[in-house]
RNA sequence: GCGGGAGUGGUGAAAUGGCAGACACGCAGGUCUUAGGAACCUGUGACUUCGGUCGUGUGGGUUCAAGUCCCACCUCCCGCACCA
C-alpha cells in the first residue's frame, strides 16, 4: 500500500478561499443566544511582515478562541494594527517618503500572511490606529481627560533621547537607555503633556484584587512594584532665614530624633532658591553642572560614592528644636516626595554613606543589638527599642510612628501621607506620525480645546515637512495647518505641534473592536456592555507594566466618566514566552533569524502551529533549534490517514461501538478540554497524540476500520486537531463526509458513563516501596482494597511475617503497608 | 543591593502530596522495500550479581508517602535601580 502523504500547499490553497467565503469566525450576528466570549491578541505593529514570535502569540491565541467557538460560544476575536510610531516614520525620512505608505503597505503583507496563517480573526471587526476614523477618538478621550484635569501641560526635566530626537516616557527608559536606539538617555526641561495616572495608583492597586489567580503572578507583582505604594509621613521643619517650613517625606517617623541634617535634591526648585545670592552660589551651580553632566549610567551605579553641597542654611527639628545643616546631593531626587529628606544615618545607609563622606555627625535612636553604625559604617535599619528619642524611648517602631505621627498632626507639624514610585504619563512626542493634540494655543484665552465638531485633527501631508528629528515637532513648519482662529475668541492662535505616545493608542482600542465602523462615537456602550471586558488576553510579558497598566488606568478614567461600567479591561491574561534560536533572542545582528515565511513554505502552516503549541508551556520560551516541525508533519499526517481507514458511515450510531477506543475517545475529549482550559496545550496535544495511537491500534489490531468507534475517535481527532491544525483538520472532516467548516463542528458531547473505568490500576506498598501492581475496581472499598493488598502473594513475601504497624489505604490508587 | 521565578533522561517536556520521565524529538536495532530523509514494529534514566538497587541542583526537615510542602545553600533567568 502506497502511504501517500498529504500535499499540504495545495490543502492549505484549496481551503482558504472556503473559509473566506464561510467566515466562520464572524462574531456579533444580531439574535446569537449564545454566551459570549472575548479572545484579543495584542495587536501587532506593523514593522515588514510577520515573524515567528507573532507566529507562536497567534497560534495561542487561535487554540483559545477556537476552542470556544467549537465549545459553543458566541467569540470575538478581532484583530488590528498598531500603526503609529517612530519607525515608519524613520522608514520615511530614509526614503523621502510617507509614513502613510510603509505603514499601510506592512499592514497588507501582515494581513495576507495572517490569512494564510489561518488565524481565527473576524475580518470584519479590524482597526489602524493611524486612521483618521480611530484616532479621532483619541483625541476625543484626550478632551475629556482635559476636562477633568486628568490630561495638563507642565515644565519638567523629561526623559530626552538625544539620538531619536524625542521625549521619552519614564517607562521606555530602560537602564538608562533608549528603549528603541539604545543610546543615552539625557534629561531636558519641555512643557509637555502628561495624563494624571497618578491619581489612580492606589485604585490601580486595590483593584489588582480582580485579577489574582487570573493574571500571572509576575505582572501582578511588577506592576505593583511599579507602583511603588510606600506609607510614612511629612514633617514641616522650618527653615532660619525663611518664611516658609519646608516638608520632607519620611517612612520613617520614629527616627525623627535622630535627623542630624537635611538633604534637598540638587535639581529642585528649593535647592537653587535656598542658595540664590548667597555666597556659594557659584559653587552650587558648578556641582549642580556636574550632576546634570553625568549620565543616568553613572547615576544607576548605587554604590558609587555620594557627593553633594552644604547650602550653608539650617532647618529646625520641629520636635527637638536642634539646628541641622541643609545640604544638596543628587541622591535626593526631585520628584519623588517633596524632593527633600531629613536624614537620619544610623537608621538609614544611604543616609549614613553621605554622613560618612561629609563627616556628619551620627545619632542612634534605636537601640539594637548590632554594632553602632558610626563605627560599622552599616546603618541599622530594623527595628528596635526607641532612645534618645524624648516622648518615644521605649516604644517600638510601629508604636512609635503611630504616637509621632498622632503628635505631629496635633501640633499642625505634619501628617501621615502616601508615597508612590509610579510618576504622571508623559504623553507629549514631538514627531510627525501619530495623533495630533487637539488643543489650540490662544495668547487671549491659553489653552483652548478643538471643539468636538472640529475633530478630527487630522495630520496635515508630511510632503514638504522635513520629519528629521530636531527637538520640535515637525508639525510645527506647516504653517497652514498651525495657524489657526481661536475657537474661543477667533483671534488669531497656534495649533499644539506635539503628537501623542502611541501607546495612548493602545490604551482603549480593545473598546473599539466593538464598534469599529461607528462614527458618531468611539464605542456604543451597549457593544461595550455585551462583549467586554475581555475574556482573555493573549500577549507579550514585554507589556506587563507599561500597555496593560496604561489601559487598566484609561478603563477606570472611563468608568469615572460613565462610559464604561467595568473597572478592569482584561479578566483574564497569557503571556506566551519568546521563540529563540540557538539560546537568544532572533536578530539580525546575531545571524540565527528563522524566517517564518521559510519555515511556512518548508513544513505547512500545520505543522508550524502544532510545533508552536506543543513545544511546551505556553509561558516559557521556546528554542526553535529544539523543535521539529518535521516531527509535527509527521504526527498530522498519521492523523489523516485516520480519516482514509475510516470506513463506517458518517452519522452511524457510535453507542453499538467498541467500548474501550469509546472510553479512550471520551477521556482524551474530557483531558485535552480541561488542558487547553488550563492554558497546558502542550499537554493537550499529547492527549491527541493519544487518542490518534489508540484509533490506530484499534484500526490495525483492534475493532477494525468499520467499527463505529473508529469514526467517533476520528471526528474527536479531527475536531481536537482543529484548534491548532486547521488545514489538516478540515481536510480529515470532508474525507469523514462533511461539510465545511469544521471550526464550527461543535465539541463532542461526552458521556459521562464512559470516562468511568472498569478497573484501574493500583499500586501495593511496602514501607512506600511498590511490591506488586493489581487490577482494581474504581469502587473498591477500602476494606475490600486492604484485604486484597494483605493477601497479595508479594506483600506477604515482602512482609516476611513482620507485625504491620500501619495501612495507609487510598482506594483505588494505593495500599502502603508500614512495618 | 531589593523583589520574584526556575533547576527532572542525550533534547523539548509530563506528573490534584500517592506508580517519576506521559507525549514527542533524537538515537539504536528490525520489518517491508530497487531505494529511503516514506510507513510500521521493538528498544532507549543510571547501575546491576538480572533478585533488585539508585535516581527530579545540594544539605536538612515534615509525612505512612516529597519532583511537589517547610528551612538553609548553590546555580541560572527575569523585574526594579539611591523612591527616603
Amino acid at each position: 500500500m502506497s502511504h501517500e502523504a498529504y500535499d499540504v500547499h495545495f490543502v492549505q490553497e484549496k481551503w482558504l478561499p472556503i473559509w473566506d467565503s464561510l467566515a466562520p469566525f464572524r462574531s456579533g450576528a444580531v439574535g446569537d443566544e449564545r454566551p459570549k466570549k472575548y479572545v484579543l491578541d495584542m495587536f501587532p505593529y506593523p514593522s515588514g511582515d510577520l515573524h515567528m514570535g507573532h507566529a507562536e502569540a497567534y497560534a495561542l491565541g487561535d487554540v483559545i478562541a477556537r476552542y470556544w467557538v467549537q465549545k459553543g460560544f458566541n467569540v470575538m476575536h478581532p484583530i488590528g494594527w498598531d500603526a503609529f510610531g517612530l519607525p515608519a516614520e524613520n522608514a520615511a525620512i530614509k526614503r523621502n517618503a510617507n509614513p502613510r505608505e510603509w505603514t499601510y503597505q506592512n499592514i497588507a503583507t501582515q494581513k495576507s500572511s495572517m490569512r494564510r496563517f489561518a488565524c481565527s480573526f473576524d475580518w470584519d471587526r479590524v482597526l489602524h490606529t493611524c486612521d483618521p476614523e480611530y484616532y479621532k477618538w483619541n483625541q476625543w478621550i484626550f478632551l475629556k481627560m482635559h476636562e477633568r484635569g486628568l490630561a495638563y501641560r507642565k515644565n519638567s526635566a523629561v526623559n530626552w533621547c538625544p539620538d531619536c530626537q524625542t521625549v521619552l516616557a519614564n517607562e521606555q527608559v530602560v537602564a538608562g537607555l533608549c528603549e528603541r536606539c539604545d543610546n543615552t538617555v539625557t534629561k531636558k526641561k519641555l512643557n509637555q503633556w502628561y495624563f494624571k495616572i497618578t491619581e489612580y495608583a492606589d485604585r490601580l492597586l486595590t483593584d489588582m484584587e480582580q485579577l489574582e489567580g487570573k493574571w500571572p503572578e509576575k505582572v501582578l507583582l511588577m506592576q505593583r512594584n511599579w507602583i511603588g505604594k510606600s506609607t510614612g509621613a511629612e514633617v514641616h521643619f522650618s527653615i532660619e532665614n525663611r518664611s516658609e517650613p519646608v516638608t520632607i517625606y519620611t517612612t520613617r517617623p520614629d527616627t525623627l530624633y535622630g535627623a542630624t541634617f537635611m538633604v534637598v535634591a540638587v535639581d529642585s526648585e528649593l535647592a537653587r532658591e535656598l542658595v540664590v545670592g548667597s555666597e556659594i552660589e557659584n559653587e552650587f551651580q558648578k556641582y549642580f553642572e556636574s550632576v546634570k553632566a553625568a549620565s543616568d549610567i553613572d547615576r544607576l551605579a548605587t554604590d558609587r560614592p555620594k557627593t553633594g553641597i552644604f547650602l550653608n542654611r539650617y532647618a529646625i527639628n520641629p520636635v527637638n528644636g536642634e539646628r541641622i545643616p541643609i545640604w544638596a546631593s543628587d541622591y535626593v531626587l526631585a520628584d519623588y516626595g517633596t524632593g527633600a529628606i531629613m536624614a537620619v544615618p544610623a537608621h538609614d545607609q544611604r543616609d549614613l554613606d553621605f554622613a560618612r563622606a561629609m563627616k556628619l555627625p551620627v545619632r542612634v535612636v534605636v537601640s539594637t543589638d548590632q554594632e553602632d553604625p558610626a563605627v560599622s559604617g552599616v546603618a541599622t535599619e530594623g527595628d528596635g527599642v526607641i532612645i534618645n528619642s524624648g516622648s518615644l524611648n521605649g516604644l517600638n517602631k510601629a508604636e512609635a510612628i503611630r504616637k509621632i505621627t498622632d503628635e505631629l498632626v496635633a501640633k499642625k507639624l505634619g501628617k501621615a501621607t502616601n508615597n508612590y514610585r509610579l510618576r504622571d504619563w508623559l504623553i507629549s512626542r514631538q514627531r510627525y506620525w501619530g495623533t495630533p493634540i487637539p488643543i489650540i494655543h490662544c495668547d487671549k484665552c491659553g489653552e483652548v480645546p478643538v471643539p468636538e465638531s472640529q475633530l478630527p485633527v487630522t495630520l496635515p501631508d508630511p510632503a514638504g515637512l522635513d520629519l528629521k528629528p530636531k527637538g520640535t515637532s515637525p508639525l510645527a513648519t506647516a504653517t497652514d495647518w498651525v495657524n489657526v482662529s481661536c475657537p474661543s475668541c477667533n483671534g488669531a492662535a497656534l495649533r499644539d505641534t506635539d503628537t501623542m505616545d502611541t501607546f495612548v493608542d493602545s490604551s482603549w482600542y480593545f473598546l473599539r473592536y466593538t464598534s469599529v465602523d461607528n462614527d458618531r462615537e468611539p464605542f456604543n456602550r451597549s457593544e461595550v456592555d455585551t462583549w467586554l471586558p475581555v475574556d482573555q488576553y493573549v500577549g507579550g510579558v514585554t507589556h506587563a507594566i507599561l500597555h496593560l497598566l496604561y489601559s487598566r488606568f484609561f478603563t477606570k478614567a472611563l468608568y469615572d466618566m460613565g462610559y464604561v461600567g467595568f473597572t478592569e479591561p482584561f479578566t483574564r491574561l497569557l503571556n506566551q514566552g519568546m521563540v529563540l534560536m540557538d539560546g537568544s533572542a532572533m536578530s539580525k545582528s546575531r545571524g540565527n533569524l528563522v524566517a517564518l515565511s521559510e519555515e511556512l513554505e518548508k513544513h505547512g502552516v500545520d505543522a508550524i502551529r502544532l510545533s508552536m503549541v506543543f513545544a511546551g508551556p505556553p509561558e516559557d520560551d521556546i528554542d526553535w533549534a529544539d523543535v521539529s516541525p518535521s516531527g509535527s508533519a509527521k504526527f498530522l499526517n498519521r492523523a489523516w490517514r485516520l480519516a482514509g481507514d475510516v470506513q463506517s458511515a458518517p452519522g452511524v450510531d457510535f453507542t453499538t461501538g467498541d467500548i474501550s477506543l469509546r472510553k479512550a475517545t471520551h477521556k482524551a475529549l474530557h483531558d485535552i478540554g480541561f488542558a487547553v482550559e488550563s492554558f497546558r496545550f502542550n499537554v493537550a496535544v499529547a492527549r491527541v497524540m493519544e487518542l490518534v495511537n489508540s484509533t490506530r491500534k484499534a484500526i490495525d489490531s483492534g475493532c477494525g476500520a468499520a467499527d463505529p468507534a473508529v469514526r467517533e475517535a476520528t471526528e474527536a481527532v479531527a475536531i481536537a486537531l482543529s484548534l491548532v491544525a486547521p488545514f489538516t483538520a478540515e481536510e480529515m472532516w470532508e474525507k469523514l463526509g462533511h461539510q465545511p467548516a469544521i471550526a464550527r463542528a461543535g465539541w463532542p458531547a461526552i458521556d459521562p458513563a464512559l470516562l468511568v473505568e472498569d478497573e484501574v490500576e493500583a499500586v501495593l506498598q511496602i514501607n512506600g516501596k511498590i511490591k506488586d501492581r493489581v487490577k482494581v475496581s474504581p469502587t473498591i472499598s477500602e476494606a475490600e482494597f486492604k484485604a486484597l493488598a494483605l493477601a497479595n502473594p508479594n506483600i506477604i513475601a515482602g512482609l516476611e511475617g513482620a507485625p504491620v504497624k500501619n495501612v495507609i489505604v487510598r482506594a483505588p490508587k494505593l495500599v502502603n503497608i508500614v512495618i
